[in-house]
RNA sequence: GGCCCCUUCGUCUAGCGGUUAGGACACCGCCCUUUCACGGCGGCGACACGGGUUCGAGUCCCGUAGGGGUCACCA
């Protein structure tokens, strides 16, 4: 059975780098009838946070993705971890080391020096040195001296390491805890993860693992490095860039379905589909299909991505979202489809389907003062014909009928169209510039715009 | 610095020895049009460089350059 997992640590929230990774794990564990698995690695107790856990836990929910079984937290394991410490120990494979961290730092500086690459020179390896006076031993595995490994990578095909490049590295340190790399091997291997899909920083790490599953005995997983993500400029993902908070892009008016689809897309591909749902990502995604090469973040594509479905939402649900999420209401708006099909159409978030909706809920509270001059008494006089034209009229209430009303006002009273709806504009949204007219006179409805002309008249009065 | 990884339009990518090197975003132009958008059509635009292998190389091999990762008692 193919196990996935997702293995933060919970030192802050989670960006689309993580996000990404997690998605790929979660698609190709789905996509098996497999498992995905949540681990969260807070052994160093001093950096994480409850909070961050937690914060983790709800962008998974809101991009829908969900794990199997409880979450695992390392931090409740080392009893686990201190047994097959004891073991290596037992059976020779590990051993303690004397050398203090400032032996030790003293060490590297002196390679660093002669211009070597720093490195633990294995002095305690055979046993010879004894105890330390004063010094609390930490625990390092022996890795192999010589020979090499090659690590058959799913993305990057076969990476091979020489074994003199792997020190004896520390598993437990002073005081007991155990460290990373010696962790992750151990929980993968007990949750039975095969297949490890994680990001490429750890693929120097992937020996020192291999150390330690091999130690064991363990079955080795599949590896997947995914190849990070960069910003614009091609350098590190920060804060500036994309490296926010993913709840931050819940907040500013993106669809979790247009994060998933940018995210799949970078990186990975099908022929030349740009458009997933999550069912088809889930019937085509494999992680031996992923570029090897890293890739850039790109803000306009995601807001393309996020348009296209905001435009194919259905209308209940954004409605609920800008209620819910925007403090936006237009639950129970007369003309709700109408107003919706026209704001989402040229929206690319919901912070922007908002502001159009706006434009429909509340009177415009000021007059471009560019747009003003529009305002003329003709023009004024005009559109109160044009009221009184729509009041002795049939009543129309679609779009289309509106429009022919417009038309119809246009023909009798000679006036071209700009002369109309510039002025329009202004005395419905206090701008010259906005919707559709016959869609906002049929959302609207003649006493509101009647009212709005009221507004601007008085306006231009005082 | 050692080791490891990477390199097709500005960006995301297709390509899996023979292609006018395709698509998407962005940008520009045209069309649609009552403004702004949406939409439609079109344009600009790439195989990092140098050597091989081959009848033939974006595709295979080797270098060079550039970028990235990693070398912790962090994860």
């Amino acid at each position: 059975m193919t196990v996935t997992r997702f293995a933060p640590s919970p030192t802050g929230y989670l960006h689309i780098g993580g996000l990404r990774t997690a998605l790929f794990s979660w698609l190709w564990a789905r996509r098996q009838g497999g498992k995905f698995l949540l681990r969260i690695e807070d052994t160093d107790l001093a950096r994480n946070s409850q909070a961050a856990t937690e914060a983790i836990l709800e962008a998974f929910e809101w991009v829908g993705m969900s794990h199997d079984g409880e979450a695992v937290y390392q931090s409740q394991r080392f009893d686990l971890y201190r047994r097959h410490i004891a073991r290596l120990l037992d059976e020779g494979k590990a051993y303690y080391c004397y050398m203090s961290k400032e032996v030790l730092d003293a060490l590297r500086e002196e390679q660093q020096k002669r211009g070597e690459r720093p490195r633990y020179d294995g002095r305690y390896r055979d046993g010879t040195l004894g105890p330390v006076e004063g010094v609390e031993p930490v625990v390092r595995i022996k890795a192999p001296l010589e020979g090499s490994v090659t690590i058959e990578d799913g993305i990057k095909g076969p990476v091979t390491f020489n074994w003199d490049e792997v020190d004896d590295f520390i598993i437990a340190r002073a005081d007991g805890s155990p460290t990373y790399n010696f962790v992750v091997a151990i929980d993968d291997a007990f949750m039975g993860v095969s297949d490890v899909i994680r990001g490429d920083d750890h693929l120097s790490n992937t020996p020192k693992q291999l150390v330690v599953y091999r130690a064991l005995g363990f079955k080795e997983p599949k590896f997947f490095h995914v190849p990070m993500i960069l910003n614009e400029a091609g350098k590190k993902l920060s804060k500036r860039d994309g490296a926010t908070d993913v709840m931050e892009y819940k907040h500013q008016g993106y669809l979790p379905e247009a994060l998933l689809n940018f995210l799949v897309r970078l990186g990975w591909s099908h022929g030349d589909q740009e458009i997933f749902s999550l069912e088809e990502m889930l019937a085509l995604f494999d992680p031996n299909d992923i570029n090897k090469s890293a890739s850039a973040y790109n803000p306009s594509k995601l807001l393309w991505l996020n348009g296209h479905y905001i435009k194919n939402s259905p209308n209940d649900r954004l409605i609920k979202l800008l209620h819910e999420e925007f403090e936006c209401d237009i639950r129970g708006h007369d003309a709700q489809e109408i107003l919706l099909d026209l704001c989402k159409e040229k929206a690319q978030t919901l912070e922007e389907v908002k502001a159009q909706a706006q434009l429909f809920i509340s009177r415009p509270t000021a007059y471009n003062p560019k747009d003003l001059a529009l305002a003329t008494p003709q023009a004024l006089e005009l559109l109160e014909r044009f009221v009184a034209h729509l009041r002795h009229s049939g009543g129309p209430h679609l779009p289309v009928e509106y429009q022919a009303e417009i038309d119809r006002f246009l023909k009798e009273s000679g006036a071209k169209m700009p002369a109309l709806g510039k002025p329009l504009r202004l005395a419905l949204f206090g701008q010259a510039q906005g919707p559709s007219l016959s869609d906002a006179l049929a959302i609207l409805g003649i006493e509101e715009v009647a009212a709005r002309l009221e507004g601007l008249v008085s306006a231009v009065n005082t």
